[in-house]
DNA sequence: CTGAAAGCGCTTACAG
DNA sequence: CTGAAAGCGCTTACAG
């Protein structure tokens, strides 16, 4: 365990008291300009960081505000993290945990800026919630707390994450467009967009080999442009009878733009996407897809950060959790 | 200032030591069961909570994991309640306070069951973000904290709330309307269903009887049955030029509903919402809607609280926020 | 301008 | 089985 550096060392590396550093760093009266100055910059050079609980008992005041949603508010796919972390609250109470949610704002990620709740010792850990940037990765990677990627995970850095089984969660479904009938099966995704997409391409593609269908490279359609935003999606001149797609929200456009070309959902195509987010219930065909399986997730990945907090080199790599196939009506048999 | 219960007073009311109080209250070796069992029981009758802050402070551990989603995730209006926390946690963060996002679950909030992180004084007031049960709000005024309703308020008991202008919001899209030549305008909402929806309605008629337009009964549209499920919509026979909706996600319905009986939006019928939420951008035809001020009201149920923590007598009633009028493409000249 | 003492409410290790 | 003492890391009130 590395030891927590509190006022009174940096107190005594300065000769002086720790009430002297207490008002320094408040700024209160009654310490030198001189003095102050330099126990601010010792404190920033020993990477003080202030212990909240302590001010907050001696304060009678706990800083924190609770703020409560109504689950209702929650429910129906309404809105993914907003889901994700309602488990991620329930199952830490069961561990005799609170989660505090930090919205990592656009400067702050870019600038590099840990959360608030970090510097005040607010927190044990962190449960890092959908991909950060590479840079921010490697912020997260130097502080001395356990941390789990959740729903992400990055390829060059070892820290531990837990994800949805992409790759056999698009397998499955995929199988069972082929036990549908079909054959002619496209897959919409930017190949290299994410490592999500890509592993929910070899999936299908897994699926089309093993049933010896040949993969048609007009059938891989991209639906997105370089910097990641989504464009027009142009349907192939030999129309598949089914089509795979990497997420929902995809799968939704992918409907309303076969709609307009007069071509009939699931009648005259099938569509299946990934995520059973609101984009898969929102059109008029509900969009049959692979769900998720938050609870699980979130359990997993509190149990790594639990252990890694009295085992801190525990070490459990990347894990998958299989989702499940959600049968809507947006497919058919032929 | 109330007096905290501590496990003194809890030891000094049976004449024990606290040291045996903590035993007894932690389920620890080295008590009697017969204390143990009577301590908890003196416990539960003075209302003991404990202060986590204590706790944690000795055992180096705050018993909180921080969850930290990108703000990227959070963007596009797709989650109301999630855009709100992060209002809320960023101006709580500008006060030196941080906010824990709790989510309610439905059995919680049938059982009247507090927060954990009440009864473990690990907050110092709450914000409710979104209506809960009549029998909750009953419970939560017994509590010795401060609490500001946000985004609903309750008109038979007195706590502070925090709204948006439902009313004007209303009345000014109705005006909005009118200037574009519209007088064969609807409203599409019960009228008893919940607070927002009747004070939207009144905004709109308040419209109506400023421009001499006669309101007319059939131009009430109900959009859903008495437990609050939406219902499919019934067109009247005699059609309006506008709708004013009391919510996007209805103007969503109706929009479809209208294209399905082969009126165009807004080439034939002008659609506006209310919300500026998902459902207003998602459709072909994005809806000019009321755009809740999610900041302002955050910043002001944030300022009411704070001051109700030095004052606790402090009592603002309901405030009401105003939105802005989003024009979108909705709406046409005629 | 600086610091010794007391205390916030707990828990742990030890003594009886 | 029970409790006095020490300590977690701060801040406040007071003394010098």
């Amino acid at each position: 365990m590395i030891k927590n550096i509190t006022m009174k060392d940096i107190a005594d590396k300065l000769g002086v008291s720790k009430v002297t550093v207490s008002k320094a760093l408040n700024d209160k009266e009654g310490v030198s300009d001189e003095l102050k100055q330099k126990i601010k910059i010792v404190a920033e050079d020993m990477g003080y960081r202030i212990n909240t609980l302590a001010k907050s008992l001696k304060e009678s005041n706990s800083y924190n505000i609770g703020v409560i949603i109504a689950e209702k508010f929650t429910g129906n796919n309404k809105s993914f993290y907003l889901s994700f972390y309602k488990y991620i609250s329930r199952i830490l109470e069961e561990y005799h945990y609170t989660a505090i949610l930090n919205i990592l704002n656009y400067e702050d990620e870019a600038q590099l800026n840990l959360p608030r709740i970090y510097y005040e010792r607010k927190v044990d850990g962190f449960i890092i919630l959908g991909q950060v940037s590479k840079n921010y990765i490697e912020i997260l990677k130097n502080i001395d707390l356990p941390i789990v990627f959740l729903d992400f995970y990055d390829e060059h850095i070892d820290i531990d994450s837990v994800i949805t089984d992409n790759f056999y969660g698009a397998y499955e479904i995929t199988n069972y467009l082929i036990r549908n009938g079909h054959r002619k099966i496209a897959y919409v995704g930017n190949l290299n967009a994410t490592s999500s997409i890509q592993d929910r391409f070899l999936g299908y593609y897994k699926s089309l080999l093993e049933h010896r269908i040949e993969m048609n490279n007009d059938y891989v359609i991209n639906d997105r442009d370089k910097n990641g935003k989504v464009i027009e999606l142009q349907l192939p001149s030999d129309m598949p009878t089914a089509f795979v797609c990497n997420c929902d929200m995809i799968a939704y456009n992918l409907i309303k733009k076969l709609q307009e070309n007069d071509y009939r959902v699931p009648e005259d195509c099938s569509v299946v996407g990934f995520d059973n987010d609101i984009y898969s219930t929102i059109s008029e065909v509900k969009i049959t897809t692979v769900e998720v399986n938050m609870e699980e997730m979130a359990r997993t990945a509190i149990k790594c950060i639990i252990e890694k907090m009295t085992n801190p080199k525990q070490r459990y790599g990347r894990i998958s959790i299989k989702g499940n196939v959600l049968i809507k009506n947006s497919v058919r048999t032929i």
